[in-house]
RNA sequence: GUGAGCGUAGCUCAGCUGGUAGAGCAUCGGUCUGUGGAACCGAGGGUCGCGGGUUCAAAUCCCGUCGCUCACCCCA
C-alpha cells in the first residue's frame, strides 16, 4: 500500500461518523440549555500559550506538542544553536564554518521575509554582518580582540528574533481563556458560557482510544463567581449529556485537591511522607516523588496500594475555605440528586487545576477508561494576564473514547436512506429526476441510480442499501400519474411485513414519506 | 522513550516438520426483460509488509527493517 494514514490518526467513516454527528449534536443540545454557546478556536496558538497554562513540567509542553515550524524558524534556530559560546572549545575554521552557516541562513531568512524585519532583527543582523567581516579578516588567532569579536557574534546571535513559536493545540481550555482575555470578555453580564468540540493533538504513543489526533467536547464557565453551585451545575449538564447519547454505566468521582494556600503544604507532607517509604515503591512512582508527587497517587501496580493507602489524605489538609468549597460542593450535588463517589486519589495531570477535581469512567476502554476529566481553574485567567478576579470551571470530554464505549454499549446507527428509485424503461429517467429532487426538497434521502437497471436489481441494491422504502417507476406509473411506494425491511425484520406495496400520487406520496421518515 | 503480541485478497482468517497461494464474508456478472432479502453458477482481486540470508526450492527456517495493536510512562 502506497500511503496510509500517519501513526496515531485515522479516519472515521460512515456510518459511524453518524453517530460522531448525533453525539455533537447532543452536546450542542444540551450545552444550550444551560446557557452555553459555542466558541471555534483556531487549532495552532503561541506554544507560550500552552506552555504557562498546562504547565513546563508537564509532559504535553515537554515532548507531547506538535511544534509547526511556519517560517523555517526551526532551522535558523538550529544553525544558532550550533554557534558555541566559547568558541576556544573549536578549532577556529569549525567556528567560523558554524558562524557563516547562520549567518548566510538569517540573511537569506531576511530576504525572503521569513524572518520578520522589526527594528531589534534589522540591527541585529546588520551587527552581526559587520562582526562576520571583521572574524573573517582577523588572522592573528590568539588575540585578544578576536575572542572579543567571537563573544560579540554569539550575544548578537541571540537578539534575533525569530518570530513566534506556534503548536497544534494539546488541548482547548488555555484557548478559551485566551480568547475570553483578547475579547475583554469579562464585561458581558454574568458567567461567560462556552464550550467547544474539535479535534487535538498530542504526539504521544497510540492506544486504545488513544489518538495523536483526537476529539474533545469541552465546555469552559468563566466569571467573577467560584460559587460551588456551579460546579454542580456543570457536573449536572455533563451528566444530562451522558444520559442523552445512553451511555451506559457511567461513574463520576470527584475530589478536592486545594488552593495555592493549602496544596502546597500538602504537596510537601506527602513528599515527605513517600520519601519514608521510598524503597516500597517501583521506579516510576520514585521518579514522580521529585517530579510530580500527586501522580504517585494514581499509580495502578497492585504491590504500591497498600503504600498508597497509608499516605496522607489531601481532605485532611484543606484549607478552611477549600474545605467549606468542597463540603457546599457536595450538598449542591446532593441537591440535584447526584451520587458521586469521592477519591481522595484523583489528582489532575494539568496546573492550573484547583480545588474542584471530577472525572467520568465508562465501561469497553482498556486502561483508558476516563472518558472526561475536568475541574476548578481559578488563577489561569491571571497567568494568562486577564482580570484577578475571574474565576472559571471546566471539563473535557474524550469523544473517541465516549465513542469506543457507546459502540461497546450496542450503539449503531441506522442507514439514512429514506428512498431508493427503481426507475426503468427508456421514457421514465425524467420523472425520476423530478420526483428525487421533490423529495430531496423535503428532506428525504434520495438514492437514483444514474443507469437503468432490471427491477430486480434495483430492488436488490434498495436492500443491500439498507433503504427503508422503493418508488418504482415504469411505463405504467407513468401513464397512471402514480407512482408505486414498497415498503423495504431492514434484514434482521421478520419477512412476513415485507414487500406491501401501494399506489399514490406524488402529493400523497410526499405527505407518506415525510410522515414516516419522523417516525 | 520501554515492553509484549501480530503482519497472507476489501474484511475475518487457514496454510503442520520448506514443494505450483486458499476458505468464508464482501464486490461485480449471470440464472432473473415489472418486484428485494435466498439459492446456484461464474469472475475479478495477493511481488504472503519490505530487504537480505540458508536451500535445487521459502508465506513457511534465520537475520534485519518497517508497520499495526495492546500495555507501561503520561493523560481525555
Amino acid at each position: 500500500m502506497k500511503f496510509q494514514a500517519i501513526k496515531g490518526v485515522r479516519d472515521i467513516l460512515p456510518p459511524e461518523s453518524a453517530l460522531w454527528n448525533r453525539v455533537e449534536q447532543a452536546a450542542r443540545e444540551v450545552f444550550h440549555t444551560y446557557g452555553y454557546g459555542e466558541i471555534r478556536l483556531p487549532i495552532f496558538e503561541a506554544i507560550d500559550l500552552f506552555a504557562r497554562s498546562v504547565g513546563l513540567e508537564t509532559d504535553i509542553v515537554n515532548k507531547e506538542m506538535y511544534m509547526l515550524d511556519l517560517h523555517g524558524s526551526l532551522a535558523l534556530e538550529y544553525a544558532r544553536e550550533a554557534i558555541p559560546k566559547y568558541p576556544e572549545e573549536l578549532s577556529e575554521s569549525d567556528f567560523e564554518r558554524y558562524v557563516r552557516n547562520f549567518v548566510e541562513q538569517v540573511n537569506r531568512a531576511l530576504g525572503s521575509d521569513r524572518l520578520e524585519k522589526t527594528r531589534e532583527n534589522l540591527v541585529a543582523v546588520e551587527r552581526l554582518n559587520s562582526l562576520y567581516e571583521q572574524l573573517r579578516k582577523g588572522s592573528s588567532p590568539d588575540s585578544k580582540d578576536q575572542l572579543k569579536v567571537s563573544e560579540a557574534i554569539w550575544d548578537t546571535a541571540q537578539d534575533i528574533n525569530f518570530g513566534f513559536h506556534v503548536a497544534l493545540r494539546p488541548e482547548a481550555t488555555a484557548s478559551v481563556v485566551r480568547a475570553y482575555i483578547e475579547h475583554g470578555m469579562h464585561t458581558r453580564p454574568g458567567n461567560v458560557k462556552l464550550y467547544y468540540i474539535g479535534p487535538m493533538f498530542r504526539r504521544e504513543r497510540p492506544q486504545k482510544g488513544r489518538y495523536r489526533q483526537f476529539y474533545q467536547i469541552g465546555a469552559e464557565l468563566l466569571g467573577p463567581s467560584d460559587h460551588p453551585a456551579l460546579d454542580a451545575e456543570v457536573i449536572e449538564m455533563l451528566l444530562a449529556f451522558f444520559a442523552r447519547v445512553n451511555l451506559k454505566d457511567a461513574k463520576l468521582y470527584i475530589n478536592s485537591i486545594g488552593d495555592k494556600n493549602c496544596r502546597p503544604k500538602y504537596v510537601k507532607l506527602l513528599q515527605d511522607e513517600l520519601q519514608k517509604v521510598r524503597d516500597k515503591l517501583g521506579a516510576d512512582s520514585q521518579r514522580r516523588i521529585e517530579t510530580n508527587p500527586l501522580r504517585v497517587l494514581d499509580s495502578k501496580l497492585p504491590e504500591e496500594q497498600p503504600v498508597i493507602d497509608k499516605l496522607p489524605r489531601i481532605a485532611d489538609c484543606l484549607c478552611d475555605a477549600c474545605r467549606e468549597h468542597y463540603a457546599e460542593l457536595k450538598r449542591q450535588l446532593a441537591l440535584r440528586r447526584i451520587e458521586p463517589e469521592e477519591n481522595w486519589r484523583l489528582v489532575r495531570g494539568l496546573d492550573y487545576y484547583m480545588r474542584t477535581t471530577f472525572e467520568i469512567t465508562a465501561p469497553g476502554l482498556g486502561s483508558q477508561n476516563a472518558v472526561c476529566g475536568g475541574g476548578r481553574y481559578d488563577g489561569l485567567v491571571e497567568l494568562l494576564g486577564g482580570p484577578a478576579a475571574t474565576k472559571g470551571i471546566g471539563f473535557a470530554i474524550g469523544t473517541d473514547r465516549l465513542m469506543l464505549s457507546l459502540q461497546e454499549g450496542g450503539a449503531a446507527e441506522p442507514c439514512g436512506l429514506d428512498v431508493f428509485l427503481a426507475w426503468f424503461g427508456p421514457e421514465t429517467y425524467p420523472a425520476a429526476v423530478a420526483l428525487s429532487r421533490k423529495l430531496r426538497e423535503h428532506n428525504l434521502s434520495v438514492e437514483l441510480p444514474a443507469q437503468e437497471m432490471k427491477l430486480g436489481k434495483s430492488l436488490n441494491l434498495a436492500d443491500r442499501l439498507g433503504a427503508r422504502h422503493a418508488v418504482i417507476i415504469g411505463e405504467e406509473e407513468l401513464l397512471t400519474k402514480q407512482f408505486t411506494l414498497k415498503r423495504l425491511f431492514e434484514r434482521r425484520e421478520p419477512h412476513t411485513l415485507s414487500g406491501e406495496q401501494k399506489k399514490l400520487t406524488e402529493a400523497d406520496l410526499l405527505e407518506y414519506l415525510t410522515k414516516s421518515r419522523t417516525a
